[in-house]
This record gives C-alpha cells, sequence and structure tokens, in this order.
DNA sequence: TTACGTTACGGTCTCCGTAAAAATT
DNA sequence: AATTTTTACGGAGACCGTAACGTAA
C-alpha cells in the first residue's frame, strides 16, 4: 500500500464523494475512481459503497480509514524529523502555550544549557490541545501539557508536577477583590466559565475576553506571574490540581532529548521536595 | 515519501550495503542508487556517508529508520486490519502464549459468548515477547501478557490483575518435595535459571529442558495447572507478583474489542474480590 | 434529465535493467 | 586490481487526462 494510494483513499474517505475528492487532490475522477479499486482489489474487501449520491464507508474502510490517516501523519513526521535532525546545528523544538511554562522553564532551560549532550532548544508556541498532533506531525521534539485528559496517543510522557489553579477575572469583576474562592462560588456566578470545549479561540483572544468581562477562566497557578494588568486572578481553594507532563513522540529519546527530560524531571522533584 | 522508498532506505541502512540491498529487494543496484538519491534530496540531508566498503548512517538516516520501520509495520498492518474487519465473517483474534491463559481465559471466552457486540474468537498462539509485534503487524486484535516490563509502545492496555509465582524444576530436582521456596533459595540451588534472555527456545523446548534437569524457570501460579507430568512445581512465597496485561492496538477498539476487554476486566475484577 | 461513478483510449512520465564509468582502498 | 557506487541510455509499465458510457434518483 503506497502512501499516494493512502492520500487518495483518505480524500474520498473524507468527502464521501469521487468528484470532490479529486478536485481536492488536483487530479481528474477516472484516475481516482481506477486507483480506489486497485485498492479494493488488493486488500480483497470493498472499502465504499457507492450510491448515485456519493459513497459511503464500509465496516473495513472505517477501519482503514483511522489507521491511513494515521500513517499519512507519521511519514510526513518521519521526514520532518529526518530533515531536523540532519541540519547542521540540531536543536530541540519544545512545544507549549503561550505562558504555560509550569513557573520553571526558565530554570529547566538554563541548566539545560550546561547538561551534557545538550543542544539550543527552539520555543515553537501553539493553540489549546495542538501540542499532540505537533509532535505527531514532527514539528516539535517534546512538548509541556497541562491538563487533565490530554491526548498522549503515540506520545510517552512523565508528570512533573501538580499544579493548583487560581481564576481569572476582569479587574472590576465582583470576584477580583476576594482572597480566595471556592469551585462552587466559580460555578455560582453568574459570568460564563470558559471550559475550552467548543470553538478554539485565536490566539490571545481569551484574555481579551476576560479582560472586558465576557468571560473567566481557571487558569494554573503559575500563569497568573504573566497575565495583562487589567485582569485579576483569585486563588481557587478546592480546584482539582492540574498535571504538567512533559510528553515526546514514543521511542524518540535522542541524548539530547533524554538530557532535557532529565533536567525538567529533577527540577521538578527538586522543587516538589522544597515545598 | 512513499512506503516503496521507505522500503528501500531501511533495506540499505539495514544492510549498509547497496548490492545486497538491493538483492533483497530483487532490483539491480542503479534503480536503488538513484532512489536513495532521489530520497535524499528531497529530504535534503544525506542519509547515509559512502565508503569504498559499503555506506554508514548519518545521524538523520537513525532518525529516519526508527520512523520508517514503524512505519512499514504500521503500513501492512493497516491492510491486514481492514482486510479481517471487512471478512464476512468478522473475528477476535487474541494473542498469547501457549499455557498463558491466566487461569480464567476459559471463563472469559465463555462469558465473551453471551456479551453484546461479541464476535467468535480465534487464538493465535505466539512465543516469548512476541505478543506486541503480532498487533503493531495487525496480525492479532487483543493480547493477553504476562511480565514486568512488557514492550506496549503503540498499544493500549489494562492491568487484569497480578499473580505469584511458581518454581518449575524437574521432578527428580532435590526443591521438588519442597512446600514452599524463597527467591533467595532459588538463585542460591545450582541448576541454571532461565531468565528469557539471550536466545528464545523454541516451542516446547523449555519444559522439555526441565524435566531434562537442565534448567529450572519461574511461572506464573495459573501455568502450573497443564504442566508436564514429569516436572514439578514449587510455590515461591516472595517472587515478585507478575501483572497480567490486556492489550490492544492504540485506539482500535472496536466495539467487538470493548466488549471484549470489558469483559475480562469484569472477571479479573470478581476473582480478585473473591480472594 | 441530472448527478455520479466507471470504462475506454491515447499520451506522458516514472521506474527499471543493462552497460559503461568514476572513485576509493 | 578489485570492490562499490554512480551515470548513461533504452524500453516497459504505471499513471494521468479527455471523452464516452452506465446507472440510479
Amino acid at each position: 500500500m503506497e502512501v499516494r494510494e493512502l492520500t487518495y483513499f483518505v480524500a474520498v474517505a473524507e468527502e464521501r464523494h469521487f468528484g470532490r475528492a479529486a478536485a481536492r487532490l488536483g487530479i481528474a475522477q477516472p484516475p481516482l475512481s481506477r486507483a480506489i479499486k486497485a485498492i479494493e482489489h488488493r486488500v480483497g474487501v470493498p472499502l465504499f459503497e457507492r450510491t448515485s449520491r456519493g459513497v459511503l464507508l464500509t465496516a473495513a474502510g472505517e477501519v482503514l480509514l483511522e489507521d491511513a490517516r494515521r500513517l499519512l501523519e507519521a511519514s510526513t513526521a518521519a521526514v520532518a524529523r529526518a530533515r531536523r535532525a540532519g541540519s547542521d546545528q540540531p536543536r530541540l523544538v519544545l512545544v507549549l502555550k503561550p505562558g504555560a511554562d509550569g513557573g520553571m522553564l526558565a530554570e529547566v532551560l538554563r541548566e539545560y544549557e550546561h547538561a551534557p549532550d545538550a543542544v539550543p532548544v527552539d520555543l515553537h508556541t501553539c493553540g489549546f490541545r495542538e501540542h499532540a498532533g505537533l509532535l505527531r506531525a514532527g514539528v516539535g521534539d517534546v512538548a509541556l501539557i497541562y491538563g487533565k485528559d490530554p491526548d498522549l496517543a503515540g506520545l510517552d510522557s512523565e508528570e512533573l508536577f501538580r499544579e493548583g489553579q487560581i481564576l481569572v477575572v476582569a479587574q472590576d469583576h465582583p470576584l477580583a477583590a476576594r482572597p480566595s474562592i471556592t469551585m462552587d462560588e466559580v460555578h455560582a456566578q453568574p459570568t460564563p466559565l470558559w471550559t475550552g470545549d467548543g470553538s478554539v479561540p485565536r490566539q490571545g483572544e481569551l484574555p481579551q475576553l476576560v479582560a472586558l468581562g465576557r468571560w473567566i477562566h481557571l487558569a494554573p497557578i503559575s500563569a497568573g506571574h504573566h497575565l495583562r494588568r487589567d485582569v485579576a486572578a483569585v486563588p481557587v481553594s478546592d480546584a482539582p490540581e492540574l498535571p504538567v507532563l512533559l510528553a515526546w513522540p514514543e521511542q524518540h529519546r535522542s541524548k539530547a532529548l533524554a538530557s532535557f527530560v532529565r533536567t525538567a524531571v529533577d527540577i521538578a522533584a527538586e522543587r516538589r521536595s522544597l515545598r
């Protein structure tokens, strides 16, 4: 099974229409039709049910679609990683959400510079829940992830520590002056609480909306250090602790990466013991 | 990057020689040389250092080799799985070492027959530490694995229970008559203890060697039920408990598989609570 | 009749194999 | 001189696009 064929298959599977799929692939329908037929012949089972309004996936097609998506992702990731590994000055790409640095990133970077097998670290910022995808796509080598149930498929990870949460509200919000607050109170107050569900906001949009009093949201304590001036943070006494993870592609432990992970884990352990 | 190209690359990387790689691929050297050059051009970095005695992998080549092996494995697995999913009578293939049934397999199979979404279960036996490979290759859907540190890359898993161990010795071994024994005694006695390191024995070879008094080995308690007549089992009071895992390819939870896992987990939990 | 997928056909592009050449020990 | 990789060249096969054809709502 060639990746060109997988690309064709995924296009048809996602468009559920040979014509649209061909357009998306930039080819004519007939070659696409032939290619799919060839695949089905080779696999030995039909992957689509042809109807006069388009196509439907068979059970086998559903199974293949899952694998095919992963394969395509992995194949582009493979060349991306090889390319970076072969560049003159190898670097480590750390993926993180802006501001979500766990309050220890600066120290980790400082320490890592002097570690054995260290290489320069590039920071690649990303949006909500994009970490795993970027690692799997070969864009990044390692990611710093906050969250309860992150998507770790195909990744190895290590928990660095857990962190309490603060509520971020507009400066003139009724809760802004409180020294502390409970989860019940968070849910009881009227301003909507941003949960990350639904549409992903553009970069920097959420702080803006919070400052305008349209939303409030929870954040890890360490994020409180670099909030906008026009918002306030209130400790939430009984908020669940957020795990802070370091994650990297499965079995991709270059020396540079292993050394970075070790440095971060050591510093995290040290900080835990200080508390 | 096409999988044909990856196949070529892996062949050269593993043979470290264009000529041998070409022979293994069943093609002539020149097309192979061209193909590799094309790949290197596309990736943008050299993957091999050509010497007059063959080739060496560059750092980028090493990185790509890891990914390429996984990709090839995954691509064959994808069609294998799709083919099985599309067969007229879908089945669930359970991979396990002969005898390593956790003492509960019969009950799980019996129970599963009546579970919702159940399909017929095929048993596929395998050798020492072959489970993961067979799952990744798409040969099996789910595996029953004993062991402390199994290879779970690319797999999801669930621990069913933990089991104590017995020492399996020849019937006329000095320890055969003991009601119980400690790990210290196991290590102190003279017959070599088989640890699974080194060469993998042929199927059924180890029991033979144990019966002949050439080796002794540890086994989970449940394996004691189907030992040869000419060996004896002695409980080891302080042996570390062996985890018994159910594992399956990451994110491949068909209804049939999910139902099987649930059945097994439920029965395991029930047995734990009975103790 | 319209919208989709499939066959038929001809051209092009890629890939392969044989043969000769370059490079390194 | 021998071994190994690379370049040159000619042919076979794969893939694509246009056009014509089935087929179901």
